[in-house]
DNA sequence: GCCGTTTTCGGCCCGACTGTTTTCAGTCG
């Protein structure tokens, strides 16, 4: 049996939290396994492997007891205590939990004295009306429940949305709003804000002279299918993309407060508030309270939010409680990569394969989004869409690269080739040293095992041919999974080998993610920022990328496409002169 | 259950909302 993943380890301790605050535990004990969950699902490493070497208690929120834990399950496939715990609390009333307005509480009690163990014997007595014989439930409360299983059954789960969706809404509101007479300040708060790959809602906080004005100005949007009655504080808005959006209107002296508050996360706006206590100090959403004095202090920006804590500016990316608050205690944040540092793209494609554009065109769309080099990557040979380059194709193509005649940008022949299942390219080696660039990606067999997997992986990394690996690990936000293999192992094989990982900025794929990515640089590895563009507009995403790099904590020196070409060639084993 | 420039024991974020309440517990973000 082989070791648990990370993922399956979060959530066995998630499912251990549920069921020992359905037994009545103390909040904070509940509170601590969802901590170490968290901790396992951030952790750039195998927890098993740690917790086998007894050094998972460095990992923060986890102890000698939940490492314990994490080693029963790897050796024994389970945790006693979930396995007695789930003797005697069915499953279906984790379920039953997970329904708005019903904790674990009220869960328990609908257990012990209605016997209701499922979603389905919940919706019996609902409508049965059993539920209000219940003390401290009433009608309002049986008709929230059947409400809220209507809502569960619509078979609508409102699934997150990519965050370029939805800013591409977000955004056009905002902009509307700042013209607007009576706005003074408007900006984009919430998840989407620190820059997450997907969003549930947007959150907009803004000042304004006429606060009622500016609301019922919102409402009014064309944008805007339906929205609540607007007032002073904001309106609550749906756009005809079905996307909701919370518009909140606060005092000026206040808007440092509440920008910080609704930019979140919860886990760094928690985190924080606990080292804020050890000050005595209490932040919200309305201001400072320093115990000592009594006194509020409201802050007009969040910079003066983190200096009142004695702490250096938080990048918004960077919120995420992953370390961001002990690093700015100690002044020892990064300076994060911008998108103004790139200086070219290693990954795009013309009309030579599925791309919209020639060579010149692309080359001149890279050249007004500020690139001084940009490598033209179509795909392989076995691309499989009728699509394919074959390799006497890619040497006529290389040609044309070369002999493209365009001032201001330096045009790179390369291609973007494809690791077969056994983990060879498709390319002979000869055809493959003629390139200025290779760039490596997996387009098929995606259902491998993970051994089988892994292996493919390090065969490409370990081509002396190969310069980086194309979106590693194959995930579609909100779509795909990424395909199993062993992350660690593949980070070890590319620092070993100089082999660069890209972060795609395509924003449906943002590959590697952020907790790969800061992985990754710590090992040393170059990391390029790619726009994997297929038309002249694809450079636009290159915000996403950086805004992934950014997430995981990179600055500059980390991303080789900072420098200029001759740099990033010299940054490459480039084995090819051992070949 | 975790954790420590005020603690190895005694704390553990903050405020709003809701329903069933006569002062609040549970839930949510």
């Amino acid at each position: 049996m082989p070791d648990p993943t990370n993922s399956e380890i979060a959530a066995a301790l998630e499912e251990l939290g549920d069921l020992y605050e359905l037994d009545g535990a103390i909040i904070h004990r509940v509170v601590a396994y969802r901590n170490a969950a968290k901790a396992v699902r951030d952790a750039s490493v195998s927890v098993s492997a740690l917790a086998r070497q007894g050094r998972a208690t460095e990992l923060p929120g986890i102890g000698a007891t939940i490492q314990e834990k994490v080693l029963a399950l790897a050796d024994d496939g389970a945790i006693p205590a979930a396995v007695k715990l789930r003797a005697r609390f069915p499953s279906g009333l984790i379920e039953v939990t997970r329904l708005p307005g019903l904790g674990p509480k009220r869960a328990r009690r609908l257990f012990e004295e209605l016997s209701i163990d499922s979603i389905d014997s919940l919706r019996a007595a609902a409508e049965g009306e059993r539920i209000r014989t219940l003390k401290g439930f009433g009608p309002k409360a049986e008709e929230s429940i059947l409400a809220a299983l209507a809502d569960a059954g619509a078979g609508e789960p409102r699934a997150r949305v990519v965050l370029h969706r939805a800013l591409a809404v977000g955004e056009q509101l905002i902009a509307a709003l700042r013209e607007h007479p009576a706005s003074e300040r408007v900006e984009l708060a919430g998840s989407a804000r620190r820059m997450t790959d997907s969003v549930k809602d947007l959150d907009v906080i803004a000042t304004a002279s006429d606060p009622g004005a500016l609301a019922r100005a919102a409402a009014a949007l064309e944008l805007v299918e339906a929205a609540q009655i607007p007032g002073e504080a904001g309106v609550r808005l749906r756009t005809h993309t079905g996307l909701k959006i919370d518009l909140r209107i606060v005092a000026p002296e206040q808007f440092g407060n509440l920008l910080q508050h609704f930019t979140g996360s919860k886990e760094h706006n928690m985190a924080l508030r606990d080292a804020a206590v050890r000050k005595g100090l209490h932040v919200s959403e309305y201001g400072v309270l320093d115990d000592s004095t009594g006194h509020t202090t409201k802050c007009t920006t969040e910079g003066e939010v983190y200096a009142l804590l004695g702490l250096q500016y938080i990048e918004p990316e960077l919120r995420e409680n992953r370390g961001e608050l002990e690093a700015a205690a100690a002044a020892r944040l990064p300076e994060l990569v911008q998108l103004g540092d790139l200086r070219g793209d290693l990954h795009s494609h013309t009309t030579a394969s599925d791309g919209t554009a020639s060579i010149e065109q692309m080359g001149m769309a890279a050249r007004e989004a500020g690139y001084e080099y940009l490598a033209v990557t179509d795909h392989s040979a076995s691309f499989g869409f009728g699509e394919d380059v074959s390799p006497l194709a890619l040497r006529d193509q290389v040609e044309r690269i070369r002999s493209a005649e365009l001032d201001g940008i330096t045009l790179l022949a390369g291609s973007e080739v494809n690791v077969l299942p056994d983990g060879s390219l498709d390319y002979p080696d000869e055809l493959l040293t003629e390139l200025d660039w290779v760039i490596a990606s997996v387009h098929s067999s995606f259902r491998m095992d993970a051994e089988a997997m892994t292996g493919r992986l390090l065969r490409a990394i370990e081509h002396p041919l190969v310069d980086a690996i194309g979106h590693l690990s194959g995930r579609k936000i909100e779509r795909r999974a990424p395909y199993a293999f062993d992350v660690e192992r593949v980070l070890e094989a590319a620092a070993r080998t100089g082999t660069m990982l890209e972060i795609n900025a395509s924003p449906d794929r943002r590959d590697i993610n952020d907790v790969t990515a800061r992985a990754a640089a710590a090992a040393g590895i170059p990391i390029v920022i790619n726009c994997d563009a297929h038309r002249v507009r694809g450079f636009e995403v290159a915000r996403y990328g950086i805004a992934t790099a950014r997430r995981a904590w990179l600055t500059a020196a980390e991303i080789a496409n900072t420098r200029p070409w001759p740099e990033v060639q010299a940054l490459r084993p480039r084995h090819r002169a051992a070949v």
